[in-house]
DNA sequence: CGTCCGCTTGACTCAGATCAAACTTGGTGG
DNA sequence: CCACCAAGTTTGATCTGAGTCAAGCGGACG
């Protein structure tokens, strides 16, 4: 649920209004650019994975997406003057950037690329509100528990290959909490774990 | 920071999309669809006022837009197949139902609707962000100050014709923390009120 | 071999939820 | 004009559960 809804064309389609020369190499930690900044461009990304997040005054950081190859970065930018999260690479990657004026001619004289820009903002819109809707569960436990039904497969299962620190930040928990309240839900059967894996065992918390 | 960002002729221009026979009216309270429901099609307001909203799985009612005359409904579900949340009247109002595929249609026929839904879904996109951003903020005292700031006029007030009930389910907090919270602010002069207004005195809560 | 980082668990604290009671306000109807 | 009711507001008392600080473990990596 991280991601612009999928859809595998849309990279492609607007990275060839990209010129050449506007391919931008990050490394890990790199910032490509901050809240604030004037909106001149927007992105495309071609590998790597970047991250769009924000610090609330109270220092917490929050992810808002996470954008990997084939995704677009800083669409939901194209209106507003300013930039308003912050996109840092996660892991070496490289971007394509495309100007603002380019892909609003494109958006109207290629009908097939405004639908798919619209459905990948639809797509955002729904999974903010999935998010939102998470924020709102007050108990640790529900929260926790909802946010693993939704990340679960029809098998019932959730990879975890990243820390469960990262987690804790998406469920909007501190990792003790996290790791106190998935130890609970396995001491009562709930759920089971291994390493990398986390495996629905019933359907209602309790 | 609730109804899609404006562009006030998308709703004109949408609206001419409607059959005559699609206008339908609701009375206050009354339910145009609810989440899971087959999506066959989207709504332009005519008058009145409808919400948006999820209820978590602990009850708490969750307000994810609100829509006036002349704002969308909905439409963040062209793409899905079911709604995923419910529509509920907030007051009396008409609302015109547009079916999807005219909808589609027009898109691709009409580069200039295609990018005002593009501007509206951005709008969206950035105010969820903003909303996601505020429930990240764990004391009661920062988030009500955000909101507070994020909701004022460059005038620095707030008008607040709603009972502040609503404002405190904007803010996810119960109705008596925000009280609290609201006179706390008061009482140390870093906010004024008035019955319908609050008025903010100093840029830092401390 | 040592250090860093993620993980885990324990103990304590405190802010916000919850329950409860009183008081304002507006509207309704006798 | 007033009795009455409903809904919002306010304040008090209490409780609980998530945050915080702290300590120990283990694996990865230099």
């Amino acid at each position: 649920m991280d991601s612009p809804a999928g859809n595998p064309g849309l990279g492609v389609m607007i990275r060839r209004l990209a010129t050449p020369s506007a391919k931008r190499e990050l490394q890990a930690g790199a910032t490509l650019f901050r809240q604030g900044d004037d909106v001149r461009e927007m992105f495309v990304v071609g590998s790597g994975k970047l991250r769009l997040q924000r610090h609330t005054v109270e220092g917490v950081r929050l992810t808002l997406q996470t954008a990997r190859a084939g995704d677009l970065l800083a669409e939901a930018s194209l209106f507003a003057s300013n930039y308003h999260c912050d996109a840092v690479a996660d892991e070496d990657c490289s971007v394509n950037a495309i100007a603002r004026q380019p892909i609003l001619d494109a958006l109207t004289a290629r009908p097939e690329l405004a639908r798919a820009v619209i459905a990948a903002l639809c797509g955002q819109v729904i999974d903010l509100r999935t998010r939102l809707e998470l924020r709102g569960i007050r108990s640790a436990r529900q929260r926790v528990w909802q946010y693993l039904s939704l990340s679960a497969g029809p098998d019932r299962r959730i990879a975890t290959p990243e820390p469960l620190k990262h987690m804790a930040e998406a469920v909007g928990l501190t990792p003790e909490t996290l790791y106190r309240t998935l130890a609970s839900l396995q001491r009562e059967g709930v759920i089971s774990r291994t390493p990398d894996m986390i495996r629905i065992m019933r359907r209602d918390p309790t």
